[in-house]
DNA sequence: GTGGCTGCAAATGTTTTGCATCCGT
DNA sequence: ACGGATGCAAAACATTTGCAGCCAC
């Protein structure tokens, strides 16, 4: 919460870039939303409630921002929508990966953290020579309260 | 080649669907480039070639066609663009899972057959009963040509 | 005070839709 | 000849950009 705060802060200034409080705002409702995987018109609703004065583009620049900075990764659910999460990433920029379960019902994510992913990284990189440096995963399929 | 075409006209015919010059040529082309991951202004650029009449909405709406009998999968590679490619389904219906290996330099995509994946859907469904029930997994690295 | 940031509106790029015409059945 | 399919243009959609004014530094 304030910690990511407090950090975002930080990199702005050693950046030369300005502490808005539509930034502050924009990290604010990501971080506290950070399990609902929000798309831009959602991030801009909720930011409407605290700071009605608020561009939509203003949100479009500083989830650019954000991204850029690694603080929010992008995900796409194949919805044609681009949503936004808070970034789990270590201090040291290496990823915590998780996957996504996509409730085909319901709509709802949730995340799932596993390693066996690393196997098949390392059988493909024996077998097609091609080295992997990311990866993306999404399994499909139907959660609990709605089975 | 000509064995997806007579499944597809077959198929119109049973839904009461009309086989059109469009729809053939289409198929044609996303048939011929099993291997390339065509955006719908690509396949809409390499069918006027042959039939320089058609529309771009005829695309659409013959991707929109395929998408529902499942002749075509669209894959998001995560550069903006939707792309598809021609399916590679069992006559039973159930899926050849192949994954995408994403070349980060040239932008290759090649296709990697495992069922490692697998075990991992049991592992969620015994940890979260999550029931899966199709997964898209993509993998981003350098391919060998650009290593 | 200055330059970066913002809000607005206009532009962009992809995909969808309305409608008159066309053509497969 | 009927009704679905097409081509065109306009609309819809998310996202980006240009610019005058504003505000953090």
């Amino acid at each position: 919460m304030s910690v990511d705060q407090d950090k975002f802060k930080q990199i702005l200034r050693e950046k030369g870039l300005k502490v808005t409080t539509q930034r502050i705002s924009i990290l604010k409702v990501l971080s506290d939303c950070d399990d609902k995987h929000l798309t831009a018109e959602e991030i801009y609703e909720l930011v409407k409630i605290d700071y009605p004065e608020i561009g939509l583009a203003t949100v479009y620049r500083t989830i650019q921002l954000l991204l850029e900075l690694k603080l929010i990764d992008s995900v796409q659910l194949g919805d044609g929508y681009v949503r936004y999460e808070f970034g789990h990433n270590d201090e040291g920029g290496k990823k915590h990966h998780h996957h996504h379960l996509v409730c085909l019902s319901c709509g709802k994510v949730v995340s799932f953290e596993d390693d066996l992913l690393e196997k098949l990284e390392e059988k493909i990189e024996e077998k097609t020579s091609f080295r992997v440096v990311d990866h993306d995963v999404k399994f499909y399929g139907y959660c609990k309260d709605c089975l």
